[in-house]
DNA sequence: ACTCCGGTGTTGACACTGTCTACCATTCTG
DNA sequence: CAGAATGGTAGACAGTGTCAACACCGGAGT
């Protein structure tokens, strides 16, 4: 069939670079179009015209291609959080990056499900992924260590808090994309104003005191002499 | 019309609740050897040495017998927050309330995540499921009204609290079993007393007052306002 | 007693999936 | 120019959920 095979060498020419890049395209439009779990390969190859196999060419598995997915995810959401406005304020920037991370769980619910509501592939396959997850991370950590003006000594108090922000904020974000509030019956006003109330309730739940008193004390705090 | 008792009459009658039963035990079995994703028909009707085609006459579809273990799953929840040792200090009653639910998703992780880690399958087609997620729900709504003396117009009070409890607990469920936390390189000590960090600054978010202030720094953290 | 019938279990398909293997065409390289 | 490397193809194979047809079997109606 010497059409097919002129077929195959022309698209080869003309998207050969890019074939990579556009399995990530497809893959993105089918899961905003029938969501994650029915991901295939040969979706992104039919709508493609492309081989059942040629993916494989790019990707090593479909676990490989969602990895790839969801580190662009973690990318371009640390960068949605970097472009939150700046002020000198360190308690006025946390504010900021709470509505920055709840806003893009709002804007591409589709991206947020994929990066937290996935069960990730395993994380020692895909160092690339988690690499970026912990960038996003660490956009956090940093605000928060900046309203301690940066001191190390307050480092795990930032850890802390981070901690609780995130927690927090994943927390409701996975919660309102689940759609089950309105099964909740809740109180006329208490889901319109959900975000506005749970990061004021952030603010609060900030102000803990540096130690909470352990229950049982380690006998050796650290040991920094070694042979 | 069609007496709808007398069928659920005869159906309870028929005490043939034996293969169903072994059914929703196998899968459960299923999951915890391979975890929910590789769930499949045909693994329960091997465990149960029966024909893969089996299963259907009891469960609809693969989706009916998911939304069958998870709905006992929240059964189960609901007892096990309900078993909570009992004070008659409302806050007492809430914190136990708290290390409940964190316990029961450290202790039963792979029933955690079925229940609020796996995509729900439509709502609409499982009343039941979404029946005892409310109830389990109204658990922790009820013990913050306790905290208000259950008077009436502090219900949507008690309702944001709510919401903003079972964010962060969730959250804080949600990213524990995630197995994430390693990658993120936080302080010494800091991942050993997340639980009772959180539950610390869960107390604190709780105090806000009636109307929400934008500020993110609290002015006076005092705990009990007017009882 | 005979049939009929509904509930239950079985077998056999069908259309999917991911992925392995083998093969082919083009292009880069020694 | 030979040969490897690259990037595409088609054909399997073992899985999956699920539909359709068939088999058994106990009770209801006649």
């Amino acid at each position: 069939m010497p059409s097919a095979e002129s077929i195959a060498m022309t698209r080869s020419r003309e998207t050969a670079p890019s074939l990579k890049e556009s399995c990530v395209q497809a893959a993105r439009e089918v899961i905003a179009e029938h969501g994650v779990e029915s991901l295939s390969m040969r979706d992104v190859a039919r709508k493609l015209d492309i081989s059942h196999q040629a993916p494989y060419r790019h990707f090593e598995s479909r676990d490989h291609l969602l990895a790839e997915i969801m580190r662009r995810c973690f990318a371009d959401f640390a960068q949605h959080l970097d472009d939150r406005p700046r002020t000198d304020n360190p308690e006025a920037d946390l504010e900021a990056m709470g509505h920055a991370y709840l806003g893009y769980a709002r804007k591409k619910p589709l991206e947020y499900r994929l990066m937290f509501g996935t069960p990730w592939p395993e994380p020692a396959q895909h160092p690339a992924l988690v690499q970026h997850a912990v960038h996003a991370f660490n956009l956090l950590r940093d605000s928060l260590r900046a309203m301690h003006g940066g001191r190390p000594e307050q480092h795990a108090q930032a850890d802390r808090q981070a901690m609780f922000v995130w927690s927090t904020l994943h927390g409701m974000a996975s919660i309102t994309q689940a759609n089950v509030m309105q099964h909740l019956n809740l109180a006329t006003g208490v889901e319109h104003a959900l975000s506005a109330d749970m990061m004021a309730r952030i603010g609060l739940g900030l102000s803990l005191p540096e130690s909470v008193p352990p229950a049982i004390n380690p006998k050796k705090p650290k040991r920094k002499s070694r042979t």
